[in-house]
DNA sequence: GGCTAAATATACTCGCGGGTAAATTAGAGT
DNA sequence: ACTCTAATTTACCCGCGAGTATATTTAGCC
């Protein structure tokens, strides 16, 4: 909301496109060195955890001081939330690009793993994850929770359409939502970027062994 | 360490069993307390977060004052450690308790599963799970790693076993543990103490989804 | 060039909370 | 009754970090 008042000001008669170039510019600006800010403080986060990080820090990591933060954002918290938005942004992408597929649930809810462990792996992932209610207001708490819970909702509905189309076989939803939500929560716990492992490459991991099981076959 | 110094003070010379039975009583007392201690601090530290808790918090929750929590604690990272160690041991126990078994490796594991998932839920559980590294110093981070290796090592070894003894299909040891590991361990992000579903229900749907796998056998 | 608004910086406030020094109380041992 | 120590309290310190009031620079616009 706040990130477009600048739009308030554009006059009401027409002007030339010039004008236009530039106030486009300018706000163009604004939300490129806002996304800056977002995107450093989620790497701060991630490698020094919430609490640990002061807005100091994110600051003089992108050459500047702390009132110019708060000039793109709100206060700390709405940073960790913003942080947040963004890892899921990623997660519901790739729940939402399988919608229109026509392929079997298994094979869908295959696709959106695959997506999924990419997005945890990622700076804003570490967030998505690690934003606690704790850490929240009320207020942003709530938004939260029913954020996380569309993702849920979403693997839910994937694993019920592969039971009924006989690619999954008929399981507890809930739980088994849980339990893959969980192991790939988690890879944002123990994922180094450094890592050798690609974040496809486990992906493909645990596709193979949720599909398979552990018994043999 | 610190909490033994009691013992400095026992006589060299044998003396009557009425002076053990108090020194001893003294000392089951302090140990008693900071058991409470700990535990105080656990139960708050999964309903705030760590950081949400100050050990006034702590103190109060134990009709005491801070001074006298760090009568039993050096400070807050340890009390940290001590419930980190307390919930890690839930875990090393299950998975010892099948070290005598005889019973195949996918068996054993799923009994250690089943433990897990007790332990998981419990308040130590949490703070098991939620003791990052960017909340501890070098020194502990060090060894909570250690110490979180070892669960590691133990779910790998009996992957690993149920692999030899045909119990287990072929598989991605280290990515098996992690799957495993982190399904369990996000029970603590969602699991609520008044929550229907006791842990042993859990333990068994994922022991399903884990041994069957998704796909129709 | 001068006006206006946005962007950034300087230089603060202030409360919270970890940690402690020193005094006080309780209780076991003689 | 007296002592000595462990347990606990009162009353602090102090630094960190979120957040802000105010000044200053920059840049579009006429």
């Amino acid at each position: 909301m706040a990130g477009r008042q600048a739009r308030k000001n554009i006059p009401q008669r027409a002007s030339g496109p010039a004008l236009w170039a530039s106030v486009g510019a300018r706000v163009r600006d604004r939300e490129r060195k806002r996304d800056a800010v977002i995107m450093t403080a989620a790497k701060a986060f991630r490698e020094r955890g919430y609490h640990n990080t002061s807005l100091d820090d994110i600051a003089s990591a992108l050459n500047v001081t702390k009132p110019t933060v708060y000039h793109y954002v709100e206060n700390k918290e709405q940073l960790l939330f913003e942080c947040f938005r963004a890892g899921l942004k990623l997660i519901m992408d790739g729940i939402e690009e399988q919608r229109e597929s026509t392929t079997t649930g298994r094979e869908r809810l295959a696709a959106v793993i695959m997506r999924y462990a990419e997005a945890i792996t990622s700076d804003f992932g570490w967030c998505m994850v690690q934003a606690e209610n704790q850490d929240l207001s009320p207020t942003m708490s709530r938004k939260v929770k029913a954020l996380k819970s569309e993702i849920d909702q979403g693997l839910r509905s994937l694993i019920r359409a592969g039971v009924s189309d006989g690619s999954i076989r008929p399981c507890d939803e809930k739980m088994t939502a849980f339990a893959l939500a969980g192991a790939l929560n988690w890879i944002a716990h123990w994922y180094r970027s450094d890592d050798q492992l690609a974040a496809a490459e486990i992906a493909l991991r645990f596709i193979e062994l949720f599909e398979l099981g552990l018994q043999p076959r």
